[in-house]
DNA sequence: GCGCATCCTAACATCAGTGTTCAGTTCCGA
DNA sequence: TCGGAACTGAACACTGATGTTAGGATGCGC
């Protein structure tokens, strides 16, 4: 196993997410190894786009309870700015989790999709009751305009229109401060 | 001509973007008319796919202008403000130009996107100018910024998570406002 | 009714991607 | 050096989408 799986999935991502009618063949151009070797890794192209989604909501997954997105004792902004750093760089993987519609209906992801969704909002509430984020907005959409920010900031920097370390710093401040003058 | 190739766009878009892997023949279904007379208006895939992007940066355009977005004369953020109103029913348009990638080296479309890109980043400079806009951010990510949470809010309403007519306000207080309390 | 345009269904060729099979190789550890 | 595991290229069948063609129905103005 020259290639590792892991690896695999890795380029997967990248290829898919740059081009999602890619071929299997493409991918494991791209990966380096025979298109007959991917099969065996993954009987189906299913089950490949299947591994890159779960992938891709198991490193989110750890990005939360890194971040302590979901613990109630911790400063929910503060656990908001850790996700971000976190999560900006998994921006393929997002990405293609996005563009991918066939996956859509697979009740397992959208399921776990709605758990992250659901831990994010929560956080927001908390932060409302704090009074740190305005209580006139819906949590629901401040916890999309936070989602949508970090896709932005990824396309940004993937098209080199900003630096990547700028990344967290102007979501946050844009979610948060605005970016009108006061 | 009982169906016009308005209309044919028109159900295009909305079938496209909703699985940007529909058949030629689903679409034709959902227009109400045959494939091969859907192969009379469009002669190939490619041609049907450039026409939609065609017909929705014309529709993009036209909102532009319509809100005076490149007039210098016109205060910047009340004709970004236009902008987003008229902009938000085009979600379905834009969030085709933004899944399909195959269309992505075509120089045309690329050049006009830039185009209207630029009208934009010019009116937040115009408003930084004046004071209105944070001159500490750069110019070419608020608009990036503007322009994401624009998607947000189309696949919020989309979802049902927001009413429809909450959208541009939404979008615009989140923008310069923010969502923290000051 | 005639001619023309437009639409239809049905069939067809073509092609590209998927998934399978197999014989041959390379490589690594015993 | 032997044996097995992993990978390979090459071939194959199959499927589904694209694009083409032909023949017939419908409708509309003249």
């Amino acid at each position: 196993m020259a290639v590792t799986t892991d690896a695999i999935l890795d380029t997967a991502t990248r290829v898919l997410a740059a081009s999602p009618a890619a071929t299997l063949a493409d991918v494991a151009r791209a990966a380096g190894i025979s298109r007959t070797t991917l099969f065996t890794r993954f009987a189906t192209r299913e089950e490949l786009l299947l591994a890159l989604a779960a992938d891709a909501l198991d490193r989110i997954d750890t990005a939360i309870s890194d971040a302590g997105v979901d613990d109630a004792s911790r400063d929910p902004l503060l656990a908001l700015a850790d996700l971000t750093e976190t999560v900006i760089p998994l921006g393929a993987r997002l990405g293609y989790l996005l563009r991918e519609r066939s996956l859509d209906d697979d009740e397992g992801l959208k399921e776990r999709w709605a758990r992250i969704d659901r831990g994010i909002v929560d956080a927001i509430r908390r932060a409302q009751a704090a009074e740190r984020v305005r209580a006139d907005l819906p949590a629901l959409w401040v916890a999309d305009a936070w989602f949508w920010l970090v896709v932005a900031v990824w396309e940004a920097v993937e098209a080199g229109r900003i630096a990547p370390v700028d990344g967290s710093r102007l979501v946050l401040t844009t979610l948060l401060d605005g970016t009108g003058t006061r």
